[in-house]
DNA sequence: TTCTGTCTGTCTATCGATAGATAGATTGTA
DNA sequence: TACAATCTATCTATCGATAGACAGACAGAA
């Protein structure tokens, strides 16, 4: 069972995603890294030549996955209210593995140290919720306007974010479920 | 007009803060700290013996400033709404001024990697305002209990500090304007 | 007043650790 | 043999932190 080259980079970008995910971009150190994963730093440098290569390999990958999952929520699931269930555990579940948070969200907050490429892909993430959620929002209000679709997305988006933010550094999961429960209550998500 | 002990430890205190709110903690350097105030480094762990020490009393300053303005606010103010919108103007300037976050927030997307004592302040900051908020919220609500009200406080003070990491992350203060709106249009926040 | 010792704030110089990155040798496989 | 993947070894830059020197301010004694 030889490791192709194809398995080693996925096994640097899941252990990086994880330090991300948890200490942020600036964190992400590629002795520590290759250390986790049983090379030395310079075969990292094989796989990824520069620290923003792989930054911007991991945010384009993340965004890729979620697009897929929720491509395949909207594709299946029946209500509005199930999708925003569905989406609302998504970031619950960063927080439940060991106090994470959205890698892009965590990335926001280092923005302008970040390379252009990688600054890029992170925005491209928000672009993507935003559109999915007014995707799924159209379907509870299909008079409303594109616009107010977008603003309204824009808002869950923002909101839930702020939630896995604040709740991660109370380090308290509870305050999340309870500030959805609050989202919920006032309508800003259906 | 030489400058005293105290004013060099405000203008090392001011840089700081600006770097922190710009690039988060990590980013902080007591090297580039000490050129932009024209001293050297060694000089800057004269006034602040750890970049810990440092950190934390960055943290207590904001939440002594807010809670400082915030109780003025409350004292004066005539209305609920009033209230809020001077609240979300808080976090507006910050991004006006330079695409800066909430001190507190970009520390909370760092927090694994805080000094304790630096977490600690952080802390207190979320609480101060979450607790500002309840009472604030309480004039609108008067029947409304403890829990309720802190639920609510804490959903408003997710959701702004989302709206401000989205946001800055699109460095379009726009994004801030119109999410705060859609916030108020669903009741969110009054 | 003048001398003397102390304190304050800043300096130079340096430490050990760590960062990302690179050149070139080496191993294993086809 | 040729290529793919990893290695060793090293570079430069930066980090927080510390030791020790030094200049100026100031207080009390002569």
């Amino acid at each position: 069972m030889a490791k192709t080259k194809t398995d080693m980079r996925e096994a640097v970008m899941t252990a990086a995603r994880a330090t991300v995910q948890s200490h942020g971009y600036n964190a992400l150190s590629f002795r520590e890294l290759a250390k986790e994963v049983g090379i030395k730093s310079a075969s990292v440098h094989y796989h990824f030549p520069t620290k923003g290569d792989l930054g911007a390999a991991l945010a384009r990958r993340y965004t890729e996955e979620g697009a897929a999952y929720l491509a395949e929520l909207l594709a299946t699931s029946e209500d509005v209210t199930c999708c925003m269930d569905k989406y609302t555990e998504i970031f619950r579940s960063a927080l439940a593995n060991d106090n994470r948070m959205c890698l892009c969200g965590i990335m926001s907050a280092e923005l302008d140290d970040l390379p252009t490429e990688v600054r890029t892909e992170v925005d491209k993430f928000a672009a993507m919720n935003v559109g999915w959620l007014a995707k799924v929002l159209s379907r509870a209000k299909p008079s409303a306007t594109d616009q107010d679709l977008q603003e309204h997305a824009m808002a869950i988006f923002a909101a839930i974010e702020g939630a896995q933010l604040v709740a991660r550094g109370c380090r308290d999961i509870g305050i999340y479920d309870r500030t959805i429960r609050a989202y919920r209550a006032t309508g800003l998500v259906p």
